[in-house]
DNA sequence: ATTCAGTATACTGTATACAGAAGTGAAGGG
DNA sequence: CCCTTCACTTCTGTATACAGTATACTGAAT
């Protein structure tokens, strides 16, 4: 094994984002550069880098002369997400080769039914949705696409954190999850792809309602 | 009328990337930042940081140590790139109003036509071009959507230059635009979506080849 | 009491300086 | 003759310093 070599930033990067997924900073805020970089025992240089970085993937919002802030959290920009996410997963499953569909609902079949055995804490719940959706999208050849549809999860994590604790919502989401697998497993790609955009926009009502219930005034 | 502050990142921005559009820079060479913060006559971060917004559209690329470099363009990036735009405007088609499909449809006709009347410069044909995509997206109230499509379009610049002063690969991108608009005029939505990306995927072996015969060995 | 001007402060945007890694080439050993 | 190694150069990554703008505050005038 090499040793990985990572630079200043692409550690304040990933960092930000693990702060930004539990929950520790309040969307809307603007950012301070200086207190932010002092806590995280790094120069502004390394922090302005990464949060230029992060504000490609709407986690971030800039705004000149004001500098960054946390992207304010809300029913339309969590809409167009989601509508921009479920195209590119569908797409995914478009490009994959027949052959490879029905390993894969294998797979994502086999993968729902230990999740739903196995009750786990918020963390596990995050990274089995994520590995769900890597597998699904697994058997594209466009690493492009991986990227972006990654990208974009990573991006819905501060959405997704309102799931967690609700027993109700997860259910339905797990139903759907192996709905997905099932159409997959039965090489039926058209009812797959109407299977995954339905399990996004179903999330969509979801959220906004655990929204509105947590943050008055969304 | 307001003053439009302007920092001088966004300035270097669109300063690179009109270059690379216009093929100022070898794709695949590594990017010196002393030179070029010189040539543009900036200092090396507010140049750093436009780099940095600019390589996650996928025009420059970034290892870690290295620096930065023009990224490559070969077939598999543009196929890549052209499968993901062609899904996202599909997609903005299928958000827009059933109401608005028709004077889209309408407008884009009269651009389509407006064009082929007049023969044009290269940055026309360009800024045609965008004109269209812009417009094609122009009645999804995704804004996201369009800022991601508007994205790709700038990321594939690039390559559609290689279409310039080729009258043949016009003629045929131009025709393919004349259906996108009458199927939105006819009010038919799936056929307009199946010509657009018809329209993107027709134009993946036309620009290969085009790159094949201008840089042997992609 | 309110509003506006003026000033002070805090923070962003940009430039410069420094440190360390990657590349380069010549000298020496096999 | 080829390969290795070590010094040297070049360039990136990071820190610090400086400049200019936005914001908050104070005080005076209406």
């Amino acid at each position: 094994m090499s040793i990985q070599r990572q630079t200043l930033r692409e550690q304040i990067e990933t960092e930000i984002m693990d702060r930004v997924g539990a929950g520790e900073f309040r969307m809307g805020d603007n950012i301070n550069e200086v207190s932010l970089s002092e806590e995280l025992g790094v120069s502004r240089t390394p922090l302005r880098e990464a949060l230029i970085s992060l504000s490609q993937q709407g986690v971030i919002t800039r705004v000149s002369g004001k500098g960054f802030r946390w992207a304010p959290i809300g029913a339309n920009d969590f809409t167009e997400a989601v509508q921009i996410i479920a195209a590119l997963e569908g797409l995914a499953l478009r490009l994959t080769p027949a052959s490879e569909l029905a390993r894969i609902g294998r797979e994502l079949a086999a993968q729902a039914h230990e999740f739903t055995a196995s009750v786990s804490s918020a963390a596990d719940i995050h990274d089995h949705d994520d590995a769900f959706h890597a597998l699904l999208a697994s058997g594209s050849p466009n690493k492009r696409l991986a990227e972006t549809v990654a990208s974009y999860k990573l991006a819905l994590r501060r959405y997704e954190r309102l799931y967690v604790g609700n027993a109700d919502l997860m259910e339905r989401a797990a139903a759907e999850h192996e709905a997905i697998a099932e159409a997959l497993l039965a090489n039926d790609l058209p009812a797959a792809i109407a299977a995954l955009e339905a399990n996004w926009l179903n999330s969509v009502p979801r959220i906004i309602n655990a929204l509105k219930a947590k943050v008055p005034a969304v």
